[in-house]
DNA sequence: TCTGGGGTCCTAGGACCC
DNA sequence: TCTGGGGTCCTAGGACCC
């Protein structure tokens, strides 16, 4: 029997604290969002006391007060570092792992019988835990779709499970089709306007109402659901396709200076990291966005370009990001949003030969952006900047973030020996 | 008062061509 | 006067995910 198998870090970024706070084991733990925004990881305690995930802070303060519930700034620093680990074991144990985010991978293998297959979902549950110290839950099923169910729904009790034939076919008429990996808000509203409540419903609906309504991924999505994979997981060959960078303003601004500034600085860090993974982008877009939450939506404005040719120099880029955003400016509105996204990326050793060598022609301009590059690495983003004086008033707000234990020399764990 | 940031994939509809 | 229609390419925007 071919399976699907999927490992799910539970309450990832709160178990990533608790590593560094094993006194934090068993109590209330909240993690916020960059800026602090909104809460992006709950301990099973602090979901009991009733904090949602992807809530903003402000309305769950109370809560987090009255709970003496702990609370941390998110530390990706630490996350991606332990996220590595796991799945460096996860490589040992298993061969061939397809990571799918910071925090989950597939894998594919092959058992005689669910049993089976169970026992040795729940030794590599055992080996994690033990090698990491981060709790995982673990499904398997015929499809992808059906195994990240399957890792969810075991989540609180063993932590394993194996859902194929009729185990699987069984659950479907109680399953809410809301419950579905790839199933969101807007399609699940959707569904239930048609009568569609649960997994069987759509397993039973005609092939021609899901095509009109739900397009190729509603076909791929009842595939899934009916145990023939539609998906297969994918080594993802060469480097990702974009690179984003976007903060919010601390305050909306109707400033072109403000956005020129802002855009100025994710134009530096987003080209740094394009050239760290050894990239060159083929296009390049500036969105500037008004709140999501007013009536000045509309007046949100996103445009992309088609560089001349694949690069990465920041001096390039940023000409090009800076017209656009004047393009983009609309006087007399309140924006509160500014990001850039280097999309088309190739990597730098595939970049075709073309009349628009010009562009970055020497090997000069490149050790002027690695110079640049280890200058700031080192003294911090401001070190050397592209005009830009100050960061323009956008968010950068983490006042609970933990040490980064394991990625900074001055932050390591000190252990004191009492005499 | 305060509502994240980083990704992928799909599609409708405009521009353009013949 | 009658003002086509099919194909391709592109991008803005939507939906979803973590």
């Amino acid at each position: 029997m071919n399976l699907f198998g999927l490992v799910d870090c539970n309450n990832f970024f709160v178990s990533c604290e608790r590593l560094f706070r094993p006194d934090l084991i068993g109590r209330p733990v909240v993690v916020l969002g960059s800026n602090d925004g909104v809460v992006v990881s709950r301990s099973e305690e602090a979901k009991k006391f009733g904090v949602p995930m992807g809530v903003p802070f402000f309305k769950v303060r109370d809560i987090v007060k009255d709970n003496k519930i702990t609370l941390f700034s998110s530390n990706f620093e630490l996350y991606r570092d332990v996220s590595d680990r796991i799945m460096f074991v996860l490589q040992e144990e298993l061969g061939e792992i397809y990571q799918y985010s910071v925090d989950e991978a597939f894998f594919q293998f092959t058992e005689k019988s669910s049993a089976v297959a169970k026992i040795q979902l729940t030794d590599l549950k055992q080996t994690i835990e033990k090698k990491i110290g981060v709790p995982v839950s673990l499904g398997a099923g015929k499809t992808m779709t059906i195994a990240k169910y399957a890792s969810e729904m075991e989540k609180r009790k063993s932590g394993v499970c194996v859902l194929s034939g009729t185990a699987w076919q069984k659950l479907t008429p109680q399953i809410p089709l809301s419950e579905i990996w790839g199933i969101g808000g807007k399609t699940s509203v959707n569904m239930r306007n048609h009568k569609l409540n649960f997994v069987a419903d759509l397993l039973s609906a005609p092939e021609s109402f899901i095509k009109e309504e739900y397009g190729v991924h509603g076909l791929r999505l009842r595939s899934e659901l009916s145990e023939n994979p539609a998906h297969q997981p994918t080594e993802r060959e060469g480097l990702q396709k974009s690179i984003m960078h976007t903060r919010s303003f601390s305050k909306t601004t109707e400033s072109l200076a403000a956005l020129e500034t802002a855009v100025t600085f994710h134009i530096e860090r987003a080209a740094e990291e394009l050239r760290a993974i050894g990239g060159k982008a083929g296009s390049l877009s500036v969105q500037i966005q008004t709140s999501r939450h007013g009536d000045w939506l509309l007046q949100s404005g996103r445009q992309e370009i088609i560089l001349p040719a694949p690069m990465s120099d920041t001096r390039t880029l940023l000409r090009y990001a800076l017209s656009l955003t004047k393009a983009l400016y609309r006087s007399g509105v309140p924006y509160k949003k500014a990001g850039v996204v280097l999309g088309r990326i190739i990597s730098e050793n595939f970049v075709p030969v073309s009349l628009w060598d010009q562009y970055e022609k020497t090997d000069e301009d490149a050790l002027l952006m690695n110079v640049i590059d280890n200058l700031n690495a080192e003294w911090g983003n401001d070190a050397v900047t592209f005009g830009r004086l100050k960061k323009g008033g956008q968010l950068d707000h983490d006042q609970h973030r933990s040490p980064r234990y394991t990625t900074s020399w001055n932050e390591v764990r000190k252990v004191e020996r009492k005499i």
